[in-house]
DNA sequence: CACTTTCGTTGGATCGATTCAAATTTTGCT
DNA sequence: AGCAAAATTTGAATCGATCCAACGAAAGTG
């Protein structure tokens, strides 16, 4: 086989072309980025000389070193790639996130690994101007990596107490505290608690000491807004069973199951994710507990599954696309502020609600 | 404001470092990649320079240029970015992409545009080793792109007549037949098809005449497969209403109406995707047409969904996530060799489907 | 002590382009 | 033709790193 189509050829070079075409490699350059301002004969030769020579255009590359952007956004997370596309949370974000890529014609790319070295890794050689980083497990230290590269970037949902990273996200606190008294109006008195972790790798039963030390400011608030609005009622919080869950499955079938083992069951579930509050009506019905007449149940996130689930779930809903959106523009329009938005939340009621028995 | 944190510094660089630390560039370089062969207390003094002088780390740009490999591969459609995150069939084919390239450290690149100039641009700025390219609407534009930029690629789903473009996909006349075989099998003999596009923006009807002219050979072929055992039982299928479709709510529909606003409707349903035999289940339903009972419903795709859905749909099924392994593999370990690939499909009947009435 | 290894460090070359001031050619006008 | 203005083209500098041959110093050997 002679050097025909494949074979070892190195790559062509602008320079190669140039010189094949007999002009400088300023000129040749100029033939790709600023075609009208060469002459015409000359820019023939050189897309000709070019052609030939198999010249698949000017490699980005070189051209990135030059011109400093990227024109791409980082979107980490420390869960594994395919958690953008199977998460109804994160695919509704990353939706808002497209969107606005789309707009201003921005590319995404997406960062995270296997295990813990190669997230580090790869955030430190991500080819972007900046990083949306997605904070459910492990964020803190998503967050800690992101900050070392001096990158602009938005943490989603963990509202760090560290002032100085930007977040967009929304008031868990007031969004809970509604949650809690859409049940308490409907005369709720009995209630558990499905949580989202509040420090990373635990699930389970959560005591009110561990609650302070939570690193997942997000849980802690929506935490605290229930019992705001549990407190108002006259109910002892430090007696409502809060169950710490990995947001899957496995993790909330544990929790349920410990709930509902006792005598005096709950009847109403505050969950802090439709996620889990989805697998609560399946698990309720699995055992013939009526939602909403045993058992009412209120989600948290309002994601596109909660409006058709059986029945529909009552959740608080956050404007998730827009959070995306808005985190992109953040970073795009990086002005070196660093700011923190928080964006309101809404009570969607629906049919997983109702007033306690008897 | 001095130049405390932010203000108008320009990025530092490892040379600055490097002179800030009294070490020449090349001992700076080594500092960060290979650590263990600088002398520890040279190492500690330009880590201490990083730190004081605000060093993210050396700039992923410079190196990209030197190293060549991006490690990264990027994933192309004409579509908008948000249909990566929409697409019951993205989704699982993304998912398969993510999980070979989180075992091999490589990244994503989600590659898209609003408009077709910014489609140019992006897949020939994209910073990647190689496209998969999703061939929906308009996958011989970007065939051609990706092809232009001489990088590696793959061509999803577009069984191109050009045998120089590597392909992964199924044997689309096959799946075709079985499905088709499986309701001639339960007594069908009158059919409607709901298919996917032939060319691209055109929907309505389809001539036989225009089924040749076909850009997309996995429509055709599947049309292929569908009327081949049609014909096997005796069906004109000169006669079998063809739709085309956008393979969306509103096209689908259109084509439905179309289909059943006549005198003796067809008793079963071939659909080219999932999605369109799910909305089609849906409009039945709607109807008050019973399915399997008054309508049979095969689809294509073997999306999740189709198991969940109202009846759960019998559909060919495509091995979607492992389509996009070997598309990643292909890519990555880039031989030269332009191969195409045709994995099995397999039929799953679920309820859907059953014998015409009478 | 002279001589070979080993270890660390240096600085120039390179990756592939873009940019821009200066040089050169064309064009326009009288 | 003569000259200024406009249009093109040139080539050196730059972007931010990595690589590597060569070199100096310290350690080991006979």
């Amino acid at each position: 086989m002679a050097s025909l189509t494949a074979g070892n050829r190195r790559p062509v070079r602008l320079a190669d072309i140039a010189k094949a075409a007999g002009v400088s490699h300023g000129t040749a350059s100029n033939v790709f980025s600023r075609p009208e301002i060469v002459r015409e004969e000359v820019r023939e030769r050189v897309k000709a000389a070019a052609e030939a020579m198999g010249y698949g255009g000017p490699d980005p590359k070189g051209r990135l070193l030059r011109a400093g952007k990227v024109n791409a956004i980082g979107v980490a997370t420390a869960e594994p790639l395919s958690y953008f596309f199977d998460d109804p949370f994160a695919r509704v974000m990353m939706a808002g996130i497209s969107q606005a890529c789309d707009a201003t014609g921005a590319g995404i790319s997406l960062v995270s690994a296997g295990n813990n070295e190669q997230l580090a890794w790869n955030i430190q050689s991500a080819l972007v101007d900046g990083f949306i980083v997605f904070c459910i497990e492990g964020g803190s230290r998503l967050v800690q990596l992101a900050r070392e590269r001096k990158l602009p970037f938005v943490a989603l949902d963990l509202a760090s107490e560290d002032g100085s990273v930007a977040t967009i996200g929304i008031d868990n606190v007031a969004g809970a505290a509604m949650a809690a008294r859409h049940l308490t109006d409907l005369g709720h008195r009995r209630f558990a608690v499905l949580a989202l972790q509040f420090v990373d790798g635990r699930t389970g039963p959560v005591s009110p000491e561990q609650v302070q030390t939570a690193v997942y400011a997000g849980t802690r608030d929506r935490l605290t807004g229930y019992f705001q609005e549990l407190s108002r009622v006259g109910v002892d919080t430090s007696k409502v069973p809060v169950y710490e869950t990995a947001n899957d499955v496995a993790s909330t079938i544990a929790a349920l199951e410990a709930i509902f083992g006792v005598a005096e069951p709950p009847t109403a579930i505050l969950a802090m994710s439709d996620r889990m509050a989805l697998v609560a009506l399946e698990w309720l019905s699995a055992r013939k507990l009526n939602v909403p007449n045993d058992v009412s149940v209120v989600g948290f996130d309002g994601v596109p599954e909660s409006a058709v689930s059986e029945p529909p779930l009552t959740t608080v809903a956050q404007p998730i696309a827009e959070i995306g959106r808005l985190a992109v523009k953040a970073i795009l329009e990086n002005d070196g502020t660093t700011n923190r938005r928080q964006l309101p939340v809404e009570l969607i009621v629906r049919a997983s609600s109702a007033p306690p028995r008897g």
